[in-house]
RNA sequence: GGGCGCUUAGCUCAGUUGGCUAGAGCACCGCCCUUACAAGGCGGGGGUCACUGGUUCGAGUCCAGUAGCGCCCACCA
């Protein structure tokens, strides 16, 4: 039975209504084209505890558009859904709400903890899968995956241990950087840097002989507590004769060498610098070339070590700036300087992160970085927009190796084993019981894995891998994967590393990148600025199809997306539209029972072969802008078509069809269901509930559109008298507007006769405008009248009785000075003998046309203008 | 310090290899309650394509430079 037609379209009656049904048909499911060829886009997994926002709804607006249309093209289409337990912010989310309870993560225990987390997720983990659900993702729920879940987490045990044994996982004490709010090393892109308008402080350190200074700059003074040395250019002439020499570490009194690296700047500063190995990278590289002490004088907390003496346990911003006053007072500062520089914050909290050596798992990127390099230098994989591929390169060939091991409790744990008895380190995919030596007693590392490891692996984990599952055969490599740039390092990357490390091929051939969505202003979306807008209750405002459309339709390729409330309006407003159309078809038109497939008309009125013609066209090009991933074109055009064309033009002359003529009407009833039906079908993808609503007051009854085949429209031929149609009607409109005459008011034209014009075209011009047109002479001038001419086609309407002759005037005077602009552009390129020689053929043959055209134009005009006296 | 992007109508943006008089949506103005839609229809006004120079028969489009804005990368102690 089907509902009743509304004047208005209700989004949140109809959006409710079909998502169910859509899931419980199967259609989500490949399986539901048991023969098609293989399609799949692995969804970037959301946070689990995270909630949607509108970054989310054009990821996943863009992702299903491009499955729902390949689903409908028939394919074996496959959008796998699932979450990412998101380590730091999952842990930090929990650990919160323990705070609110006066607790932390530590009165717990690490095993009740990780339950409580796992309670969290159980609680708000299908938060964001009911939120997919509302905006319409057709993902299929059954093939789901958690980054958590057994399978992946063997899967990411697997390649730990590969890796190891490859010689490409390794443990070593390195300088990471360390978030003293967090607890846990981080990897270098989890850190951001910021300037900070900070101070260069200029220190003397005395020779131990007595023989002066060498004074170095440093923008961390309270780092000196772990100096281990000093070291200059083995060039540079200043400090030539100190090299070897010993200093006296000021407050400390420790008896440090000067040291000659290559790695000193001149010009920096002083040209000498202190060097700190366990807290800073290029110190600890010093340290390494002259085998220097590596002193940790800041701890986990950031406070100051034991190894720190008088300053043991102060802040290390305390300890700043205690430092500086006790050298001010020791008199050993030289000078202070305002010096900007970048400081490292963490990028979840915000905490200025500690560089610090650290015993900690790295993957040494460089055995891995070749293939996913050569993949797109190959064209195996290609960015949309292509130059993202230059930021992709030249960040894998800058890369150090990556810290893996975090410590936190919610991740994957380390699978390596500590060995008490004999200092054996096993890394193994089996829990191990005994040592080699032996011992039983063994001791698991405590470190969980950086979030990012599991999700490099997902286009291959959540398909089966490492088991050859019949899915994994099948789908992968993915066809594309559809994310912003925002995480082309941290995730991307990782994916093609890992990808073509572990499957021998890339995750997917094409990488299409969106920008971030923005405000209407163009301006970053936050909730403490407060324009940040919820997707949900767009949806529930304005429907989750005018979301949608409107997201695609900002989403120019490559650039930000700028979201307004306007915008989502019109969205909502076309939607009504279409609603709209769609019901004077049905109900007035009386179209139903439309073929699924075929049934365009074999022998077409001549305004149905046009609108055919343009719909075989718009499928045509937008299926060409699909394949470009031109979305935002691709509807642009479709949208276009549809109001201006199809609902407008189209509908407006299909009504002029009346009843006495039951061929014609028949024609044309048989044109406006195959177009609307196409247009269904072509909007389905960016609008998929109101299509939908839709198909099913239109559709024979027998399916779904979610699965009804892409449009294949038959070639037509358009008559070409629609075009001198299309312009003699709004010729006539504007010279109505102009003399602001009343439609009801009939306006006799006279269509002059050398223009032989169907019958058709005339009712049209009546119908369309409330003119009488009469085919016949040229009229006489005596009482006035003005001119109309289209694409070789004249009309001519007497004033008399209609307008004064003399308001006609500034109109034909506006056209004659239009047309003689034409004139001189085009004469002046023509009258350039350079154009003629150079320019192709075609180029100049079109000019000369269009000038013949305007000069005979401008000709009749003028005619006319003396006509009017 | 390197790299990338942007600058076109009041606003947000299209404009793919150079080739009709540079487009869209929103906003604005006028007319129309024409029986699918007044959340609509019809019509209209509005642009020195940031600036300078160059290449070319021809530049919004290509090249060089300038300015402003935005983003990314960077071990400036």
């Amino acid at each position: 039975m089907k509902a009743v037609m509304n004047q208005t379209y209700q989004p949140e009656e109809v959006e409710s209504r079909w998502y169910p049904v859509w899931e419980a048909s199967g259609s989500f499911r490949p399986e539901v084209n048991p023969d098609g060829e293989p399609y799949c886009i692995v969804i970037p997994p959301p946070n689990v505890t995270g909630v949607l926002h509108t970054g989310h709804a054009l990821d996943h607006a863009m992702q299903d558009i491009l499955i729902r249309r390949k689903r409908m093209q028939g394919y074996a289409a496959l959008w796998l859904p699932g979450t990412d337990h998101a380590g730091i912010a999952t842990q930090n989310v929990v650990e919160r709400e323990l705070r609110d309870e006066g607790m932390t993560r530590h009165d717990l225990g690490r095993d009740q903890f990780i339950e409580q987390v796992w309670a969290w997720k159980a609680k708000s983990g299908n938060t964001i899968s009911k939120q997919m659900r509302k905006i319409g993702d057709s993902v299929d729920w059954s093939r789901e995956r958690f980054t958590f879940d057994e399978g992946l987490s063997e899967a990411v045990r697997k390649v730990f241990v590969t890796l190891y044994e490859q010689g490409v996982m390794y443990r070593a004490n390195r300088i990471i950087n360390w978030c003293p709010r967090c607890h846990t090393a981080l990897s270098e892109i989890e850190v951001y840097h910021e300037d900070d308008p900070g101070e260069l402080t200029h220190i003397k350190y005395p020779f131990t002989d007595g023989s002066g200074y060498i004074t170095v700059a440093t923008t961390r003074p309270e780092t000196m507590l772990g100096d281990s040395a000093v070291a200059v250019h083995p060039d540079d002439e200043r400090y030539k004769d100190a090299i070897g020499k010993t200093l006296l570490l000021p407050i400390l009194d420790r008896e440090i060498p000067v040291v000659g690296d290559e790695g000193v700047e001149h010009e920096f500063g002083t040209g000498a610098v202190k060097v700190t190995p366990a807290h800073d990278p290029l110190d600890f590289e010093i340290g390494l070339r002259h085998d220097l002490e590596q002193i940790k004088v800041i701890d986990t907390e950031a406070n100051i070590t034991r190894a720190g003496g008088p300053y043991v346990g102060m802040d290390r911003f305390e300890a700043r700036e205690a430092i500086r006053s006790k050298l001010r007072e020791l008199k050993l500062i030289d000078k202070i300087e305002e010096h900007e520089h970048s400081v490292g914050h963490c990028s979840r909290c915000h905490t200025v992160v500690e560089p610090m050596l650290s015993l900690q798992w790295f993957v040494a990127v460089q055995e891995l970085v070749g293939p996913a390099i050569d993949a797109v230098r190959t064209g195996e994989s290609t960015f949309h927009p292509k130059r993202w591929e230059n930021s992709y390169f030249h960040w894998m060939e800058n890369l150090r190796d990556w810290c893996v091991s975090r410590q936190l409790w919610w991740g994957h744990r380390i699978p390596a084993w500590y060995c008490d008895a004999c200092d054996e380190t096993i890394v193994s995919i089996e829990d191990p019981t005994e040592c080699s030596c032996g011992s039983t007693d063994l001791r698991q590392d405590e470190d969980v894995l950086d979030t990012w490891f599991s999700s490099g692996l997902w286009p291959f984990t959540t398909l089966g891998w490492p088991e050859q599952t019949a899915d994994l055969e099948k789908f992968y490599p993915t066809d594309v994967l559809v994310t912003g740039f925002d995480i082309i390092f941290f995730w991307v990357a990782r994916m093609m590393m890992f990808g073509t490390h572990f499957t021998n091929q890339a995750p997917f051939p094409d990488i299409l990148i969106h920008g971030m969505v923005r405000d209407g202003e163009g301006k970053k979306m936050s909730k403490s600025t407060g324009n940040a807008l919820d997707p949900l209750e767009l949806v529930d405002e304005y429907g989750a199809d005018a979301l949608r459309l409107a997201l695609i339709q900002a989403a120019a390729p490559g650039h930000d997306i700028p979201l307004s409330l306007d915008a989502i309006d019109a969205a909502r407003r076309f939607g009504n539209k279409l609603w709209n159309a769609v019901r004077f078809v049905v109900e007035f038109m009386d179209v139903t029972d439309v073929p699924i497939e075929g049934g365009y008309p074999t022998d077409p009125g001549p305004e149905d072969a046009w609108i055919l013609a343009r719909l075989g066209e718009v499928r045509a090009e937008i299926d060409e802008l699909f394949d470009e991933y031109r979305l935002s074109d691709a509807f642009a055009t479709l949208y276009n078509f549809a109001w201006s064309e199809g609902f407008d033009w189209y509908l407006e002359m299909a009504k002029s069809i009346g009843e006495a003529d039951a061929e014609r009407r028949e024609s044309m009833r048989q044109t406006l269901g195959p177009v609307v039906r196409d247009m269904l079908k072509l909007f389905h993808p960016v609008m998929p509930f109101i299509t939908e609503e839709l198909w099913s007051h239109l559709g024979d009854g027998s399916g779904l559109l979610i699965t009804a085949p892409w449009p294949d429209v038959p070639i037509y031929e358009a008559p070409h008298e629609i075009e001198s149609l299309k312009g003699i009607v709004t010729g006539i409109r504007q010279f109505r507007s102009q003399h602001h005459i009343a439609r009801k008011v009939p306006i006799p034209v006279t269509v002059a006769s050398s223009s032989e014009l169907p019958e058709w075209w005339y009712s049209q011009v009546a119908s369309l405008t409330g003119a009488r047109p009469e085919p016949g002479m040229k009229p006489d001038s005596a009482t006035g009248q003005t001119r109309i001419s289209a694409d070789g086609v004249e009309v001519f309407v007497p004033l008399g009785g209609l307008v004064d002759v003399d308001a006609e005037r500034p109109r034909i005077e506006k056209a004659i000075a239009d047309l003689e602009a034409g004139i001189a552009r085009s004469r002046g390129k023509l009258d350039n003998p350079n154009f003629r020689d150079r320019a192709p053929a075609d180029v100049v043959a079109q000019e000369e046309g269009r000038l013949a055209e305007i000069e005979a134009e401008l000709q009749k005009q003028l005619a006319h203008l003396a006509e009017l006296g």
